[in-house]
DNA sequence: ATAGGCTTTTGACCTAGGTCAATGCCCCGC
DNA sequence: GCGGGGCATTGACCTAGGTCAAAAGCCTAT
């Protein structure tokens, strides 16, 4: 991997935890990919070989039954970490949703790694419990909420993530942004069918809520009662 | 708190980490404390000031919406670990759900001794990356799985946690067990209803998968049976 | 033993969201 | 500009599970 000093994520990735010539050294275990839409870096099952952080781009974690029946449980985005460190196969499957670049490592090489840098452990510890509140608030939303309640927060958080991501420090979220994902994703996060999705959708644009300029492109029009349908008041 | 050597957990708990000298510095921050059926140990919003490990007894985190409904987002066993370290209020609320012991630490005071012993917080980041996997497990249960196959696999969960928590190493999993929780409970772990749970307990029951000796008491009669529906194959 | 207050079960009915089947829309290659 | 292959939307209908209400167990205290 080439140069870490360039990388977009060089400041919020778990990296951030290194001072530079132990970056450098971690450099050298990694290199970076690109991932095509579409395609799996990890399937659900298998032994997990590889780690990465998330530079550009955005993948989802999905899990499927026997039967076909599929639930996506998590939605990486840039300077996010992927993957099991620490043994285990991977109980899910890694996807891209949209085209991306990550930087990858051997599990094995990484783990060697992260047990010489309690630091970078340290971080990686505090984003590991940041996931796992996220997911527990997302089972609080499978499990409880309406169908419109579950749309209105995932446009809520898919705002707010790329909102965080995007280069300009300043905004908070985005009220104008294109969804990462199709209708049929948005209904494997949400725990609904496609078509629920889009009858939701355009409930959502007839009162005025959102606009759906074409298939991706999402505009916030009304946020504050956004909020009040998500929070489930 | 008095002996870490006769702690019921002292070898499953994250302390298994520490060397005896360093668990006697550690014991000096904490406490032994009893809970009861029902009692709250840190509340859904509030900042998340104590951390634990669980000795005896079964614990709840769960998460409600203002209109009241409520998600359970995680059950806690012996040997687990109760609490959001480094800062944050807590997401969810802690309650006891049998009488419990519990050992307890002031957030603060774990916070300083976990950044000085790189080994805790190493198996603290496994049991967390393992809290996260199972969260994410349920999330599929939660979005895709029919009342049947949640009540099927919550039985079996319940069957393994208990056994691999209970003395004798043998057991790998129980077939008959107290559940240690109601049937409200259930529901609010399933996303279920409680008329719901209780129907779907007297189906299993006619079909000779289970047994139900009185209210509490779970015997699990065909196992295979019941992991083939739980599988959701 | 008996009354009262629980949790649980059962029954009858309803509805949010699923299913199945068109239809529409957009994009791209020709 | 025209045709075809995907997605997305819409409509008509169905069902798993929710809701509401009534019984049935069960503990506990008297």
């Amino acid at each position: 991997m080439s140069n870490c000093d360039t990388c977009l994520v060089r400041n919020r990735a778990i990296c951030s935890a290194l001072a530079p010539e132990e970056l450098g050294a971690l450099a050298k275990l990694g290199r970076k990919q690109m991932v095509t839409r579409g395609q799996t870096l990890v399937w659900e099952g298998d032994e997990a070989l590889v780690v990465a952080n998330v530079i550009q781009g955005v993948l989802k974690l999905s899990v499927s039954t026997a039967d076909g029946r599929e639930q996506i449980v998590g939605v990486v985005f840039p300077s996010d970490f992927i993957g099991r460190p620490f043994g285990k196969e991977s109980p899910y499957g890694v996807t891209a949703l949209t085209d991306a670049e990550v930087c990858i490592f051997t599990r094995a090489a990484f783990d060697g790694f992260a047990k010489e840098h309690p630091d970078l452990q340290h971080r990686l510890l505090e984003r590991t419990l940041d996931e796992l509140d996220r997911a527990r608030q997302w089972m609080m939303l499978l499990g409880r909420k309406t169908a419109s309640e579950r749309i209105a927060t995932l446009l809520l958080e898919i705002s707010n993530r790329l909102g965080s991501t995007s280069c300009s420090a300043i905004t908070p979220f985005l009220d104008e942004f294109d969804l990462p994902m199709d209708r049929q994703q948005m209904g494997d996060v949400l725990g609904l069918t496609i078509e629920t999705v889009s009858r939701q959708l355009t409930k959502l644009k007839e009162a005025d809520m959102i606009a759906l300029p074409d298939r991706r492109r999402v505009v916030i029009k009304d946020r504050r009662r956004l909020e009040n349908i998500a929070l489930a008041a």
